[in-house]
DNA sequence: AATTGTGAATTGATTCACAGCT
DNA sequence: AGCTGTGAATCAATTCACAATT
């Protein structure tokens, strides 16, 4: 069971469960059934089960989940079991802001360094270093960074994407509205606030 | 054929689509297929003729789709012909960084208000007015003001959300991390950066 | 008695393949 | 000849319903 393939959704869900039992484990919920989880996520049931069915057998018939338990197995199943330290390309208002975003850290992320055409006097702000762009593939390559957040604008992110992905990134959060070209074993996920604004607009009547 | 229910990820693709087609639009090409701007925007051509079919006859056999006309009909059905009005509550660091973001502007969205529980100096920047949360109802109801962008402490989101629903919000954007709880009437998309990041964790091999 | 895990049924979305216009 | 629009076929995800387990 453990080689099928997974879909996509069902790893995005995998995440909000992980939080939801995160905030159960700090308040000392010993345990909960899929019925209970399902509706704090906001899926129907079955669904929450047949999702961490993919990964063997997570829970106890006629008791439901153990927290603790199912929490470790996400972790692992997630790759968050340590810090995960992550680059921040394009340290502009954006950019700024997301540094600042303690989100982040609680779900076990650390951005670790910047990256900027410019660094000026405003980046020297916090302990992250914030560095020109033609220090990104050395830095990127030595430390041995995964994961990206790309928040330059639109007409420099595919140019850096290219330099992301020779550098050794695997995958990359971003936020520039166009879709960019990476090779397959390159995972990217979009955030595009404009479109997820005009995506609204149309359900107003 | 206008009646037919529109799948959700329908209307978000047509949002791309719109914005591809902006950017052709101001390029002076007179005429597009589905073919080159399903390519574009990252889908199959049948996709996208599916998509722009349930509007309708939308190109021209043999020759492709006009852009303009094009346009000016996506207009129409994304209701973004006119510019949009948008209140954001919480102006914190996530807030501020996404009012001078530009890239609302520029798809035809004005953020006119902001809200905060303590509004100070530093929110006096722009030309955008920082209001108090008690003048919430009051403002929001009496501008008609339809969209909300929250952007406050997961602690406070759901509150605040009940809010914004007596006040007429009709879409929220929601970047808490909780899912919120709104009548069937108010829609509402989700930005929950931690998740994408721990979504794209797991693909790290 | 309660609740998981799962095969079967259903619903939904995507892709194919081609008829129908221009 | 070229390209859209669409019914039919395929593929994927969700939900149901119940047997299995504690």
């Amino acid at each position: 069971m453990t080689k099928e393939i997974i879909p996509r959704k069902t790893i995005y869900r995998l995440s909000q469960y992980h939080r939801i039992l995160q905030r159960l484990q700090s308040n000392d919920v010993p345990t909960v059934s899929s019925e209970n989880l399902a509706k704090t996520a906001g899926v129907k049931s079955p669904q929450l089960r047949k999702d961490l069915a993919y990964f063997g057998q997570m829970g106890t018939r006629g008791l439901g989940y153990n927290v603790d338990a199912l929490v470790s197995r996400l972790d692992q199943v997630l790759g968050t079991t340590r810090l995960q330290p992550v680059a921040l390309i394009g340290v502009g208002d954006l950019g700024s802001a997301l540094l600042k975003y303690q989100g982040f850290a609680r779900e076990g992320f650390e951005i670790v360094v910047g990256f900027d055409l410019a660094p000026n006097h405003r980046h020297h702000q916090g302990p992250m270093p914030v560095l020109p762009m033609g220090d990104l593939a050395r830095e990127i390559t030595e430390r041995q960074i995964k994961m990206a957040i790309l928040t330059v604008p639109a007409t420099h992110a595919q140019e850096v994407t290219n330099q992301l992905v020779s550098a050794g990134i695997q995958a990359i959060l971003n936020f520039a509205p166009i879709i960019l070209q990476v090779p397959d074993q390159v995972v990217v996920n979009n955030v595009d606030l404009a479109l997820e604004l005009e995506n609204l607009s149309y359900f107003i009547r």
